[in-house]
DNA sequence: ACCATGATTGTTAGA
DNA sequence: TCTAACAATCATGGT
C-alpha cells in the first residue's frame, strides 16, 4: 500500500496567484540598506541588536557556503563574488530535489536554532517604551545558567549521518 | 580608511 | 496575500 502520499491529490490552487513576481527586478533590493546602515552607527535612534538573531542561510546558502570552496578552489581567479552566486544559483537550480534535501534539512535545523534565539531576542526587546527612552535591560534572565548538560533538549548535537538518507517519495505519477 | 556593492535563491517577517 | 529586504562572500571602488 502507497496510500502513504494520498495528500498528493491537490497541493493548493493558491498557486493561482503564486509568484507573480517571478522574474522581478533584481537590481538593487538593499539600495535603502546603505541608508539604513549607515542610519544605524550613526543614529542612536537605531539601537543595534547585537542580539538580534540574522536569518537562517536558506538551502541555497547552505549549499553556496560549501559550493564556495569548491568554486574557489577551481578557480581561484576568480575573485567576483558574482561568479559564484551565479555558479552555484545554476548548478542549485540543475540539482534534484533528493540532492537538496540534506541541505534543506540543515537550514530547517537552522531555522530551528534562530527561532530559539529569537526567543531571547525577544526577551529583551523592551516593550516599546514610549520615547527614545534607552533603556538599559538587565539581562539577568538568561544569565543564569548552570551546567544544564542533562540536555535531552531537543536541539542536542546530532552528528551529521550523511550515511543514510531517506530517500522518499520521488512522486512517481 | 571604511562601507557599500554585486549576484545567487530562499526564507522570514511585516504591511 | 503579497512585497520587500535580507542572509554569505570578498575584492574593489567611491567618498
Amino acid at each position: 500500500m502507497k496510500g502513504g502520499k494520498g495528500k498528493g491529490a491537490l497541493r493548493k490552487e493558491t498557486r493561482s496567484a503564486l509568484k507573480p513576481v517571478e522574474d522581478r527586478k533584481m537590481g538593487k533590493r538593499k539600495a535603502t540598506l546603505k541608508d539604513d546602515k549607515r542610519k544605524a552607527k550613526k543614529d542612536k535612534k537605531a539601537k543595534k541588536d547585537p542580539n538580534k538573531p540574522k536569518r537562517p542561510p536558506s538551502a541555497f546558502f547552505v549549499f553556496l557556503e560549501e559550493f564556495r570552496k569548491t568554486f574557489k578552489k577551481e578557480n581561484p581567479n576568480v575573485k567576483a563574488v558574482s561568479a559564484v552566486g551565479k555558479a552555484g544559483g545554476e548548478k542549485w537550480k540543475s540539482m534534484s530535489a533528493a540532492e537538496k534535501a540534506p541541505y534543506e534539512a540543515k537550514a530547517a535545523k537552522r531555522k530551528s536554532e534562530y527561532e530559539k534565539l529569537m526567543n531571547a531576542y525577544n526577551n529583551k526587546q523592551p516593550e516599546s517604551s514610549d520615547d527614545d527612552g534607552e533603556e538599559e535591560e538587565s539581562e539577568r534572565s538568561k544569565s543564569e545558567v548552570h551546567d544544564e548538560d542533562a540536555e535531552g533538549s531537543g536541539q542536542g548535537e546530532e552528528e551529521e549521518e550523511e550515511d543514510d538518507e531517506e530517500e522518499e517519495d520521488e512522486d512517481d505519477d
